[in-house]
DNA sequence: TTATTAAGCTGTGAAGTCCAAACTATCGGA
DNA sequence: TCCGATAGTTTGGACTTCACAGCTTAATAA
């Protein structure tokens, strides 16, 4: 019943002011949740491998916002040399599942030009 | 045929490395798709009004990146004061489409906390 | 006569975000 | 003894975004 957005001739709703879109639309956002959908169960360095141009601390950013947005979970195994894997929550998979469209959609463009 | 991404065991594709992409990915960008496919034609002061966090040049910037991207158009009436029209574009519009059960989700979950 | 109003921006310096590169810890193998 | 492997954190600098002021022009208001 919340969804986009008011009608024309209504005030503006501000619908849009969530935490969780200012999160996603920060830089490779998108991407992981993304990677992590198609890869999951994914480690860090599987990350680094199909987002050559973020930086690990960016990455590192990223994972921690979207675990705090409970779209995803780290797991941490106790082992030298270390081993974490990243998974999505239920919310985080309807997340991904919503956003393919969009991302198959730019692939393709992108592709076509 | 390029939609992402590549398979497990496959080398990393990169197929999110886009312009676009990028472009989506900065602050206010999906929001501003999601106001002009809701509202077109929209003037500058109606995008402000919807999106008050939004500083004007933030804005300014955003349209120029969209409009760069062919996505919305920019109609401008030489009138005084002057106004100035923003729409979507076919891929604009497309592009909306796919991004609306992605916001929708979000403002339904934002609702439900 | 001068001031005010409107819209759609652009310009400014400060604050926030992202960058590459170096560094952390630990253990097994050379 | 030093290297490589993993998953990051730290650092100083570059790029983005911020709030706020100013620009344009013509019609009105004081």
């Amino acid at each position: 019943m919340s969804q986009i957005c008011c009608d024309a001739d209504e005030p503006p709703c501000h619908c849009l002011a969530t935490d969780l879109l200012d999160v996603l639309g920060r830089k490779y956002a998108m991407d992981v949740v993304c990677v992590v959908a198609h890869h999951e169960p994914v480690r860090f360095g599987l990350l680094e491998d199909h987002l050559p141009d973020a930086s690990t601390s960016t990455l590192s950013t990223r994972l921690d916002e979207l675990e705090a947005e409970e779209l995803l979970t780290r797991e941490r195994y106790d082992e030298i040399p270390p081993r974490v894997e990243y998974e999505l929550t239920d919310d985080g998979r309807e997340l991904g599942e919503r956003l393919r469209p969009v991302l198959d959609w730019i692939a393709e463009r992108e592709n076509s030009d």
